[in-house]
DNA sequence: CTAGTTTACGGAATCGATTGCATGATAAAT
DNA sequence: ATTTATCATGCAATCGATTCCGTAAACTAG
């Protein structure tokens, strides 16, 4: 009924509505005065141009999206900021998606996908994920994929990720020059690759410190928040455990701050604690945690930057296959102190 | 090139394309024989109907905006949860935005929602939002709208709080029995509506137990994480310091957490906190803090089940203008023991 | 057995913006 | 003055799914 589209204009300045819309859109065939006129109407009339029809002529939804493992988590909280700075500068929407670190929910927020409605994904896997046929299939209608922080490799395109490795090692090697002899590390899942990453530097620095190693040393938590509590409190109660732990995630070093209230030890006197986590008051916490924090808001930027290039520049390659390393910084506070 | 849609299917099963759409949609007036040779074929094939034709025959995007102030904020990242928790299994794709507490943020972005991209918002108002005729275009465009904590009284429509009223005259009370007799208030900014309405609760409570009450008592903060620690440091290293303090909402809390740590004040001898928060980890800081936390989860649920209720069934109402208050809860921890 | 009804499907218009092609008008060139 | 080039604009097709309308065939009723 009120409805303002180029045909109503057309109308009201008496032209046609290939006229408004070369106008609107600056084509060097309108002429000054033309277009002059029907910018002021559109813009008198509040006119905006409807997407849809827009992104079914033209076959662009002007629109990526973006699926996290869990929303609940300062380090995805910050990407996606760094990614809608840059990409609403360029007019770009953004769909969020939660997979809940579930590869079933994954699947089926990838098939939402497939059928032209957004111009991109950027996506974290879930820490299930070790399919990828639903992530080939991407490939395979060429709808442009970026990973960041949990990545897979086996799709060829570009990947952005913190030197996980390298923290891991430096982590460790930081417990160890604290005086731990027996270190534990937590992850959630083998399957995500900044675990794996983060682990072999662990694996590394033990070994280059000459010290004792247990495969049972790697515990693997769960998704349960109350399950990763009773095991560490059931880990910190018995004989064999640890005087250094490093958390690869930050969701289990909470878990292990509440296992720790439980029990009488102390922080860092009989236990020392390192974690990969973005929270911005590890500072506060009691004791305050020694933490790697990654680059988040700039991987956002860095990824949105990569995808904008491709998106809107003409005849682009497809994503390089690489991965590009953005540096960690590790934050020694209380916890870990020697 | 390989595209898939309903007149190759038609082509395919040598029928007419109306009769591929009307078997895919389950009509009436299509035989069981050929509605299953057309599902099949599409199933074969992994046929995803183009959602943006699909918009603008049927004027229904199935997409919903979220507005947030904020991000990076636990309460607005469980809402968000609870929203997609419902809307997903509906079908309904959520864009996310982040107004950054900036009205002329707030405008750009509604500016790109009045166009049909959206079915339906669900927002929050920025702290800066005084001026609301952005908003009331919406609504003269019949686009459904509700609101969540932070709300706009003046639009007509359904708004979902927690009992800010009464939850702000429980934690004066519980400061006040806590021995507390100069409490301070801190604010954001004057506009917000959850923060007018716990102030008013406090002031109550003060006014009920006879305790005095100055207006500069009430902080108002800014956006600057920075600004608002140098700010509170000032505050607790003044003569006017106060003994207990309420904080409206989360960041205020962790800035002046930041801010004492810098003097040598203690809590809660020294100083009694208070603070409205959803943080999963006050139990963890130093001290333990002590909050009211909202039903965010539920909060998300409630606004996405009634939005579904009018999006999805025919003839509907208007959102009714009304407010539905979900009660919040209060954790007493150390940081306010007597 | 015919008239009327139902069933099952096809044709074509539609949603709103874009764009290849055509055309009328004006200016420049011969 | 006539031809050619240039400019500004209109017409109509297109994107893919849906739906109003129409109709051949099958079926029912009298």
């Amino acid at each position: 009924m009120n409805e303002i589209n180029i045909k109503y204009l057309a109308e009201r300045l008496k032209m046609s509505p290939s006229t408004v819309s070369r106008a609107l859109n600056d084509s060097y065939e309108i002429s000054e005065p033309t277009k002059i006129k029907v910018k002021a109407l559109a813009k008198e009339l509040n006119y905006q141009p409807n997407p849809y029809a827009r992104s079914l002529r033209n076959h662009k939804s002007k629109t990526i999206a973006v699926i996290i493992p869990e929303r609940i988590n300062n380090f995805f909280s910050q990407v996606i900021d760094g990614i809608e700075d840059i990409t609403q500068e360029l007019g770009y929407h953004l769909l969020v998606y939660n997979s809940h670190e579930d590869v079933e929910k994954e699947r089926k927020i990838i098939s939402f996908l497939l059928n032209g409605r957004v111009d991109a994904i950027v996506m974290s896997v879930s820490s299930q994920t070790s399919t990828i046929d639903h992530l080939e299939m991407l490939h395979q209608k060429d709808i442009p994929l970026i990973f960041f922080d949990r990545i897979c490799q086996e799709i060829p395109t570009t990947k952005f990720i913190t030197n996980d490795y390298e923290t891991g090692y430096q982590a460790a090697v930081h417990l160890i020059e604290g005086g731990c002899k027996k270190i534990f590390f937590l992850l959630l899942s083998k399957e995500i690759s900044i675990g794996r990453e983060r682990l072999k530097g662990y694996r590394q620095a033990l070994m280059d410190h000459n010290l004792p190693f247990a495969e049972d040393w790697v515990i693997q938590c769960s998704q349960s928040e109350e399950a990763n509590i009773q095991q560490m409190t059931a880990l910190l109660y018995s004989m064999e455990r640890p005087d250094g732990i490093l958390a690869s995630v930050e969701k289990l070093a909470i878990a292990t701050y509440h296992a720790i209230r439980k029990t009488k030890l102390r922080i860092p006197q009989d236990l020392k604690m390192v974690s990969f986590s973005n929270m911005r008051i590890a500072e506060l916490l009691n004791p305050p945690l020694t933490t790697i924090s990654q680059p988040a808001y700039e991987i956002g930027l860095e990824c949105a930057k990569l995808l904008m290039k491709k998106l809107t520049r003409k005849n682009q390659p497809d994503l390089e296959n690489k991965v590009i390393v953005l540096p960690s910084k590790i934050h020694i506070r209380e916890s870990s102190k020697g």
